[in-house]
DNA sequence: TTGGAATATCGGAAAAAGTCGATATATCTT
DNA sequence: AAGATATATCGACTTTTTCCGATATTCCAA
């Protein structure tokens, strides 16, 4: 777990909305087409529409996320579906409250 | 609590590692001269000291810390004392297992 | 096997952050 | 009151980040 470059991902506002977005899929999603929301995710069309920004923006913003250990992603058929790591947002919480 | 701002207050890895000190600041300083370490912290000087970086950076760090909320200071005669602001760790320790 | 849809990558312009040296301010000491 | 010390602020330059449009890649469907 690399510290600062999760909070280097965490510090922007479109990257933390997704967040908060991919913390409760079904809520701020429509189901997805393909699979289950709650299995694989959202993919990257929605998030882009969501979040109104450019594609390769977004596009860009998933994989830093991703890269961070934020995100899992899985890609089916000529889909990408991002969802959160929870593991990764555990380790965090830890690692605030007791390195720093 | 401007989340954002705390993330981006902790996307640097000077600033990383003075949290990391000022969590145990016996551990990581000398006694402070006039004052008790864990009553009020650690100053400027001995914090710019062991970072190695440039008075006014380490001056403006430190600020940017205290903007966020992250860090409390004091000012007692020509010193300014930094410490650990326990509550903001919590809440944003908190924040990241509720809300992203 | 070709066209279309979804996503990824690249290159660049603008904005923000990092870092310094110089200088200002505040406070202590004499 | 003057010099010394600790910290803060300012201006400048460099590096990084943001965000876009254009293009490339991957995969599906006809």
């Amino acid at each position: 777990m690399d510290q600062l470059e999760i909070f280097k991902a965490l510090s922007n506002k479109t990257r933390l909305q997704i967040l908060h977005w991919l913390k409760e899929p079904e809520r701020y999603f429509p189901p997805q087409e393909h699979e289950d929301i709650n299995e694989v995710g959202v993919c990257v069309g929605q998030i882009q529409q969501k979040a109104g920004l450019n594609q390769s923006t977004i596009s860009e913003y998933l994989s830093i996320l991703q890269k961070a250990g934020l995100l899992k992603s899985t890609r089916i058929g000529q889909w990408t579906y991002y969802k959160r790591n929870k593991e990764a947002f555990l380790a965090l919480s830890q690692f605030i409250t007791e390195e720093i």
